[in-house]
DNA sequence: CGTACTTTTGAATCGCATCAAATCTGGTGG
DNA sequence: CCACCAGATTTGATGCGATTCAAAAGTACG
């Protein structure tokens, strides 16, 4: 039994799944759907473990799961971190996991038996094209999320991130500012004081959670 | 017409396609590779533009393509940087692009008719299969990357990149320490001297293009 | 054998992480 | 309704590590 670090674990129950996550089970073919169970865990529990045989195809509902290796020195290595949506789709053409799964708060999941996953894949061309073009879907979002965490200031990725993710230079913040903090790879406090700065400088117009850029 | 950084432009034509390119060039059914027109791209040409009608798929072969959107100031936002691959595949479902295409240094691709590939698709069950497990294997890759850029430390992205691409705490890196810099989010500068620590101390051994980490 | 690029090292600077702590806010139970 | 609590939001002080600017040495290739 492996100790993972405590440190990733939230103490407190993350909000439930965002629309995006409901749209992915309307995607979902009614028969596909009737298979599924539902899966519980608490912090810190696995999911599955490496080596183990790959059985389901998972929906994260709510809550926190991470995929996670150990490396050599015996620091963890996260390879994945899903707040909803599929954990761990690319290991459904695999026989067993090459990592371990990890709820890091308590979750609600979804598992689809992986046979019947792609049985439907291959029998249903709807699911099979809605599939691909979530798959695509999410190739283009974490793209972006790479070139945002390679800008250097705090600045450049927020105005990425509006650029990107919003309209017109503006978006509506679908979570707290310290969850989006995470997202940018910045420390909340980074993040504060960027928004003030820019906030003072007249660069950004911000009111509640919308977030216009100006000029 | 839009000026675009020269900063980002390579003065030197880059090193040819990868071998994963080549396994993507065989994925493609061969009716369909029949139908790809090549395409030659000086730095700053662009490959199409935004509102632009998509017409194909493009995978590029040798150089560099970026998706870039000019944002509201006028600072351009990049969307995503392809070095090899398939580029804007998840615009395939749109109707016009929402970014601009340039190549920032002279490049190589092959051009398919969009509708042949969607064609392709749909009737070839084999390329249908190929093309899920291309994007599931691209989406395992980026969420990787994700994580690794948000970690803080020069030390712990390289570790990271070690224990995720590698086998057994070991790589053979396939470019230059330059360009593997870009890629972990870092100035070249700052890669030299984080491995020149991590030799120093032992935790890294370096040979030529091979990287193990120890202990 | 010269040119272009990578690799390496140095010095100075700046921005972000870190540690601390004070307020604010929404939700809970008495 | 109010007291209370857990997080979120802010602000401050400090230090470290990465960026930046510079320049030298190494290397591949025509």
């Amino acid at each position: 039994m492996i100790a993972y670090d405590l440190n990733h674990m939230e103490s407190q129950a993350i909000p439930p799944a965002k629309s995006a996550t409901k749209d992915l089970a309307n995607a979902i073919p009614a028969d596909l759907r009737a298979q599924a169970c539902d899966v519980e865990l608490e912090a810190g529990e696995a999911l599955f473990r490496i080596g183990g045989k790959v059985r389901n195809a998972y929906l994260v509902l709510s809550g926190e799961v991470r995929l996670v290796r150990i490396g050599l020195g015996g620091a963890e290595i996260t390879l994945q971190r899903s707040r909803g949506g599929f954990i761990a789709e690319a290991s459904l053409e695999s026989k067993a996991y090459h990592c371990d799964a990890i709820a890091s708060a308590p979750s609600k999941l979804l598992a689809f038996p992986a046979e019947a996953f792609k049985a439907a894949l291959a029998s249903d061309p709807a699911f099979c094209r809605e599939w691909q073009s979530i798959l695509a879907r999410e190739v283009r979002k974490l793209r972006a999320q790479c070139e945002r965490l390679g800008l250097r200031s705090a600045e450049e990725r927020i105005r990425h991130y509006i650029e990107s993710e919003g309209v017109d230079g503006a978006v509506e913040l679908a979570m707290t500012k310290k969850a989006w903090a995470t997202d940018l790879g910045l420390t909340h406090e980074a993040l504060y004081r960027a928004l003030k700065r820019m906030a003072d400088d007249g660069s950004l117009r911000s009111v509640g959670s919308r977030m216009a850029l100006s000029r």
